[in-house]
Order: C-alpha cells, then structure tokens, then sequence
DNA sequence: GTATCAGTAGAGCGTTCTTTTCAGCCTGGA
DNA sequence: TCCAGGCTGAAAAGAACGCTCTACTGATAC
C-alpha cells in the first residue's frame, strides 16, 4: 500500500479527470484514497486548489509517459502516431470511456476563474509539445513545420479524445490517428 | 426584454458554457437570468439536468450556426476552414478566452455519470459532422473521404479551441486552420 | 523515560447547494 | 367585471460543500 500522500493524489487525479474540478469533492477524494480529511489537509495545507494542482501534475507526467511510449512505437512518426491513438483507444475503452485526457476536464471547467490551475495546464500542453517536436525534429521535418505540427498532432488527439469519450466510440481516435499520419508525411 | 423562458435558457448555457454542470448552480442561473427561482423551477420541473439539456441544445444550434457561416465564407472548403477558424478566434478573444465551445465542457464533466446529458452531446457533435460532410460532398470529395474528414475536422476544431482557451493564444486554432486546410486540399 | 513531531482521526463550523412549497400577482378570455 | 391559470416571489428543508479545530497515535531522538 502506497503512502497516504501518494494515494491522495492518485485520488485526486481520477477523480479530476472524471468529474472535473467542481464535481470532486475534498470528501470524496478522503475516502477514495482511503485517508481521512485530517490527513488530506495535513498534506495539502493548501485546500482544493493545492490538491487540484498536484493532480494536474501527476496527469502532466502521466500523459508524458503515454506519448513518450507511443511515439517509440515505430521509427516513423507518421506510423507511430498511429500507434498511439491506439494505445488511447485500449485504454479509453478499459475504463469504459470515462477516463480521457488526465487533465483536460480540470483545466476547462477552470477556464477564467483559477489562473494557477489554468496556467499549469498551459504548461503540461506546452510540454507535450515539446515531445512531439523533438520526435518530428530529429525524424528530419523542419524546425518551423514541426512545430505547427506539433501544435495540431496535440489539439487533434485533444480533441479526438473527447470526441470519443462522449460518443462512446473509438472512430474519432482512429480516424484522427489516419488523418495526423498523412498530415506529418506530407511534411516529409 | 425577453421571456423569461428565454432569459433562462440563455443564462444557463453561457453560465454551463463557461463552468460546466457542476460548477454552475440554479441560484446563479436564476440571479443571471433575473428571474427568481420559483420560475426557474416552473419552467424546468426536471431541475438541473432539464437545464443542461436545453443549455445543449442551445448551444448546439449555436454552433450549427456558426459551423454553417464559416463554411460558407469560400467556395472552396480547404479555404472556407481557415475562414471557420478565424472566426472562433475571433469569439473567443472577445470573450477574453472563455467562451469556447458552447457544449464540451458541460459534457465532458458528465461524461459516464449522467447519460442524457452525454447522449445530447454526441447528437450534437453528429450534427456537426453532418454539416461538415454535407459541404465536403457538395465539393466533390468522395463519400467516405468526406465522413473521415468530417471526424477530423470536429475534433482538431475541438481540440484546438480548448487548447487556445487554456493557453490563452490563437496560435492552437490558426495553425489548425492551416493544417485542416491542407489536409481537405490533399483529398481534391 | 521523556520530549518531539509527523501523521491520523473525525466532530463540527458556516456556507451553499438543489429542491419543494405556497401565497400572491398579473392578464386574457368570458 | 370576474376568474382561472400562468407566472412570480420568498422562504425553508435537508443535504453537501470546503475548511478548521482539537485530540490522539506511534515512532524517533536525546
């Protein structure tokens, strides 16, 4: 069994992705962790904006780990693209649809009312950039190209996943992953 | 003045819009509305899941409004695109980032827990696929090739404009523009 | 043995939430 | 002129919210 602060933020993390930001409550997130209220603001003195910033963060690395294994699925990047909306697909589907983007659902219900849960996420995506760039940099696509692509590869995955999370299907995953692979070797 | 009914319905779906179905109470819907609560519950006996309801179908036809006149804004679809997402950064920027799509973020803090509100959503999202596969058609493009752009299309529009309203930057929707742009041109 | 301190436990504060209730006010038709 | 019914206004019930508080436990340091 984990330590009690890393179950409250296993915690908070689900629960944030799922339900958002004002539809988790600090109670619920307790006993879901399995540590009582005492012990979640022993750790996070902070309230639920401390806990809701630990969860982005823990959903920031999360998602890296994701990309970072997809985009090692092929030496092409058009290909393993590909590769890794299907990995979002398999794990959309085991969680039946219900456990999307780490961080998306905290950060948009947060939009305009609490900058430091808005400007964290503002990092992660930017961070997820990165990856992405890099990965299109050293596969020989163009500084300028790879970054643009970098943006749209992270917005249609965005995008795509939400998309199939609300329809309960994989096609807009699928579909994204077909049409993102003929975007990035047009590039090449 | 308008009705009251209207008022609400309005009210709702900015409010929803903006903070999704968890973060928006009655109280605030009714106060924004400047109708009193009675009349809330009047006009919505189903409480606050009939008001989410009709928040997404207003938002819904919102954007069937705005999908429709951005398409139409060239007659060559790869062009009208970017025209599309000039506009929503437009609209966005004006509301200082924080009216994006009038229906994600109520739907994706209900996703797997209130199903009418999901199952509006993907009508919704369908709708828009629909409108996008009409005018791709009327282009000339093939009809598979049409139903797999028009996917794309929704989602990357989707993606990128939650990924510019947490960045605060229309840099995620106009590299999108570009991008869909020349994904459209390359199906001609 | 005792002092110290991180961590656990949960009662309870004030506030806000959704929902219900119901008496009154208009207003259009008879 | 009257009245029925659509609509409004205010209040309150009952639950849930974020957060604070004090008391307690157990391990380590001296």
């Amino acid at each position: 069994m984990p330590a009690t602060r890393e179950r409250i933020i296993r915690a908070a993390s689900r629960l944030m992705q799922r339900q958002g930001y004002d539809g988790t409550g600090i109670k619920q997130i307790s006993q879901e962790a399995r540590a009582t209220l005492g012990s979640v603001y022993h750790f996070f003195p902070g309230g639920k904006q401390e806990l809701a910033l630990a969860a982005i963060s823990r959903g920031d690395q999360e998602f890296v780990e994701v990309l970072r294994a997809g985009l090692a699925g092929d030496p092409d990047p058009a290909r393993a693209v590909v590769v890794l909306t299907r990995n979002l697909v398999e794990s959309l589907r085991a969680s039946d649809w219900v456990d999307g983007c780490p961080i998306t659902t905290t950060a948009l219900g947060t939009v305009g009312r609490l900058p430091d849960i808005q400007s964290a996420a503002a990092d992660a995506f930017a961070r997820w950039r990165g990856i992405v760039f890099d990965r299109l940099l050293e596969s020989g696509v163009g500084e300028s190209d790879a970054r643009d692509l970098a943006h749209t590869v992270i917005s249609t995955l965005e995008g795509a996943e939400l998309a199939a999370q609300v329809s309960r299907s994989s096609r807009p995953l699928e579909v994204a992953g077909q049409h993102l692979s003929r975007l990035i070797a047009s590039y090449r």
